[in-house]
DNA sequence: ATGGTTTTTACTGCGTC
DNA sequence: GACGCGGTAAAAACCAT
């Protein structure tokens, strides 16, 4: 779905054009035959040469008044221009509402028949519309998905998976009373963590529009109705990204996956922040080998305070005493 | 809502460059 | 003195009940 891109632009905003500019404008067209003046014609939606009479132009849309209006009464009801379209609603205000009063143009009351009609059609009106509705959406939400995925260096195939997630979500109904972003964000943080490239909660509020509590809550939420498993994130998930954003070299991440591994069985693991322990493990491992790098700095590129790896890092390093790693 | 656990914040002292 | 590091206490956040 990458090469999706919306090709189809809905609609150039039109410049508004005065009636004397059209005038004006009116005035510098020549007619193509005889060279005479062109002039438009409202009443009709054409413009008019007006030597020869040739039609230059008849598609125009009359925006004019339905009628000769005599009086500002007669000119209130009679003309046709409402609301101007505006790109703010989804469907330019053009969708139709079919009123529920059972009454016709002029106000009488329908028969029986009529009125099954009329429930029919209010039935399928609707159902179009929820169905633009949700296309678009979807539209925003994958949007925003594919956002947050770039912002975060997440690859090709989470994006897929978020995307699923999120139609999944939308098609059973999980949106009502959830923000469109939220549902996104929560879609992305579980594709990443199912992907096995997990990014952290703090790192998908940076990028998110909206805060942590809701991310959260939404998360928990659409992995329940959806039954999506979605393991603990694994520390080792997180080692390639922190070392490489460290500029640490290959044998660092080794002896940092040695340490997680060799402690894995001890109940440390258990109840602790994976990313704190890989931040740990990263930090001990940049001791073991000598390339030196600071708590401070891993725990930047982390997001984990300089007390968490400290705690962390001394347990890694005395539990795994005695199996030597590398 | 509550309590237990983990993480964070803020502050301190020590040693080194 | 700035910096990295270690430690502590209290606050905040998280999670299961």
């Amino acid at each position: 779905m990458s090469e999706t891109r919306t090709t189809a632009r809905v609609h150039e905003t039109e410049a508004r054009v005065t009636p004397e500019e059209r005038e004006r404008s009116d005035e510098t067209n020549a007619c193509p035959e005889c060279g005479g003046r062109v002039v438009s014609d409202e009443e009709h939606g054409e413009s008019v040469c007006s030597d020869c009479g040739l039609v230059v132009e008849d598609d125009e849309i009359d925006r004019g008044p339905e009628w000769r209006a005599f009086d500002s009464g007669e000119r209130d009801r009679k003309s046709r221009v409402g609301t101007p379209t505006s790109n703010m609603m989804h469907d330019q205000g053009l969708s139709t509402d079919i009123d529920w009063q059972n009454k016709d143009a002029y106000g009488n009351r329908l028969n029986a028949r009529q009125r099954r009609r009329m429930q029919r059609l209010r039935t399928w009106n609707e159902r179009f519309r929820t169905r633009d509705a949700k296309e678009r959406n979807l539209k925003q939400a994958l949007g925003e998905i594919d956002r947050m995925a770039s912002a975060l260096g997440l690859p090709e195939n989470v994006r897929e998976t978020a995307s699923v997630i999120y139609r999944r979500a939308l098609s059973e109904d999980l949106l009502p009373g959830r923000s469109i972003e939220g549902v996104a964000t929560a879609a992305l943080y579980a594709a990443a963590r199912q992907a096995g490239t997990p990014r952290s909660l703090d790192e998908m509020e940076t990028v998110s529009r909206v805060e942590r509590m809701e991310i959260t809550r939404t998360y928990r939420y659409v992995i329940r109705e959806l039954d999506l498993e979605v393991r603990p994130a694994d520390p080792e998930e997180y080692l390639p990204r922190i070392v490489s954003e460290l500029g640490l070299g290959e044998d660092v991440e080794r002896t940092a996956r040695g340490l997680l591994d060799a402690t894995r069985g001890e109940g440390l693991h258990s109840g602790k922040s994976p990313v704190g322990l890989a931040a740990a493990a990263v930090y001990a491992a940049s001791l073991l080998t000598n390339e030196r790098t600071t708590q401070t700095e891993v725990g930047e590129v982390a997001t984990i305070s300089e007390v968490t790896i400290r705690n962390r890092y001394k347990e890694l390093l005395t539990v795994s005493e005695g199996a030597p790693t590398v």
